[in-house]
DNA sequence: CTAGTTGCAAAGAGTTTGCATGGCG
DNA sequence: CGCCATGCAAACTCTTTGCAACTAG
């Protein structure tokens, strides 16, 4: 449990509070930070914090082997589905009442209860769509590195 | 690409075909067909053939670190979302129009396009529920071995 | 001052890959 | 018989952990 309110940790929650709709690796955090002074064994640490006390999400995508983090202590959040846009990698609430109706239809329909805490719905948001499928949209922020993915032999 | 029809891709295939509701590890397919003769590396190369030829999806849970991958290579995984249970690890097919009807709503209200393939909604299946919360039921396939989680010091 | 935290480096866990051998066609 | 696929072990990547130094309260 958090005891002290070190340097590190209100760099990370500053960090995190602000960017509350995109996913980012561990990595990308704290490369992001390295020059605020905060190590990568740090991140993984206080993310592990923060996911116990459900102020962020931890959320992994399909072909993505690192885990993405994103900030969810933020009041729309609030029995909201998750949809990840695998394009920009930014995090849309769905329509709570779209949510909740949802819910209690695959509860009727399919006997199913989903864990609305652990269910992202990957797909391309209204924004990328809109600009083609060819244009990932300046990039600002792109979950994964895969400029040239393990470089294959 | 494939080429040739091994003795293993024969297993894997046949294995993988007879448990299309099952999210199972590379080690735990591994384990299971060890007798017939597969190496834990084969099942990976496989695997990683399978998925690019879409027979098999590969999944990956929050919690869990190692990735999951099922049999999707049958009719009724046509446009259906996938609905995994956390209990007892199978995988159950969404009702067609149901899931139809989300993708729509979804779209319309959101404006978010779904990638079908890519989504899998997590939660508790109705047999599970049925069982109560704390009874794994028998639980004759888990995907993960949650005992004991990190062991936290 | 005391105990929680940090940073670094080493350990782990899961997955991928190089290379020589073996098997499909 | 040639080339693809397999096995094994080493290499890799991401994440966790041990430990000494540091610092918040």
């Amino acid at each position: 449990m958090v005891k002290y309110r070190t340097k590190q940790r209100r760099i990370l929650l500053s960090y995190l509070s602000s960017h509350p709709d995109q996913a980012l690796t561990a990595r990308q955090i704290a490369e992001e930070l390295a020059g605020e002074g905060i190590s990568l064994s740090a991140v993984y640490r206080n993310l592990a914090e923060m996911e116990a006390a459900e102020e962020i999400k931890r959320l992994s995508q399909c072909g993505v082997r690192e885990a993405l983090y994103q900030y969810i202590a933020t009041p729309d959040c609030r029995g909201s589905l998750h949809l990840s846009c695998k394009k920009c990698g930014k995090t849309l609430h769905m329509d709570p009442g779209e949510a909740v109706e949802i819910l209690r239809r695959v509860a009727q329909t399919d006997q199913f209860s989903i864990d609305v805490g652990e269910t992202v719905l990957y797909g391309i948001c209204g924004s990328c769509k809109g600009l083609r499928q060819r244009r990932p949209a300046a990039a600002s922020f792109q979950p994964v590195g895969p400029e040239d993915r393990k470089g294959k032999k």
